[in-house]
DNA sequence: CACCAGGCAAGTA
DNA sequence: TACTTGCATGGT
């Protein structure tokens, strides 16, 4: 039994199945990762709601949108038009090289794509992981605030861990499994979000136990 | 009032 | 490589 699976069976008693990605569709769950760049989910899903009913929440008419049009519309998420702008980036690399078709640049093989997403301005290791796990069900682990922000508070990690540090200790721990890496981001979400915003003791944190037996 | 939220890119040293 | 700054709205 590994650490990462000592604390993937806590949280998961604790929480429960949490059915992630919200989103009905890969192209929401695709735009869903840009918007929550650095913002609060709640701000998220409104803005979502606002592109879903202008019909702008289709690869075609976000193609089609003016830049600024598109901006206006996104001021809920924040940084609107810096979003704005990575939106229709990455719309336009879908058109160009797969022809807007989510389901073709997902027959790609799995790297190639991870490299050719993180040549998107906009799309960095997070937002391509997001994409390629939750819109594409590939097996890749996402590393995010919460993830690093737990492990080095349990002194799992040190502070100034890399992304591809943090992600090979995982995948390199856990088995290859899409369903598992989505709900274990999941729960370190959730746990981030319940126990950890302003209570750095964490007392009930499903995590306390493992705490007290550090060194 | 201050501070934070499921990042990223561009500039600097 | 590592650090700093701008981006912006809404909740606590």
């Amino acid at each position: 039994m590994t650490v990462l699976m000592d604390i993937y069976d806590r949280l998961n008693t604790f929480f429960g199945d949490l059915h992630w990605w919200p989103g009905e569709s890969a192209l929401e769950m695709i735009v869903g990762a840009i918007l929550t760049q650095n913002t609060a989910w709640r701000n998220v899903e409104r803005t979502l709601s606002i592109l879903k009913y202008k019909g702008l929440l289709s690869v075609d008419t976000l193609y089609r949108v003016q830049e600024n049009i598109l901006a206006e519309n996104l001021r809920p998420a924040g940084y609107f038009r810096i979003k704005a702008q990575r939106l229709k980036a990455l719309v336009a690399f879908f058109q160009e090289f797969y022809g807007g078709s989510l389901e073709c640049m997902f027959a790609e093989d799995l790297s190639t794509l991870r490299n050719k997403l993180l040549t998107v301005k906009g799309v960095g290791e997070e937002t391509a992981d997001s994409i390629l796990l939750y819109a594409g069900k590939k097996p890749i682990f996402v590393v995010d605030a919460y993830t690093r922000r737990i492990l080095a508070g349990h002194k799992i990690i040190h502070d100034r861990a890399s992304y591809s540090d943090i992600q090979t200790l995982f995948m390199s721990q856990l088995p290859e499994d899409v369903p598992l890496f989505n709900q274990y981001h999941a729960l370190l979400v959730n746990t981030g979000k319940q126990f950890c915003r302003r209570a750095p003791n964490c007392t009930d944190c499903p995590l306390s136990p493992l705490l007290e037996q550090l060194p």
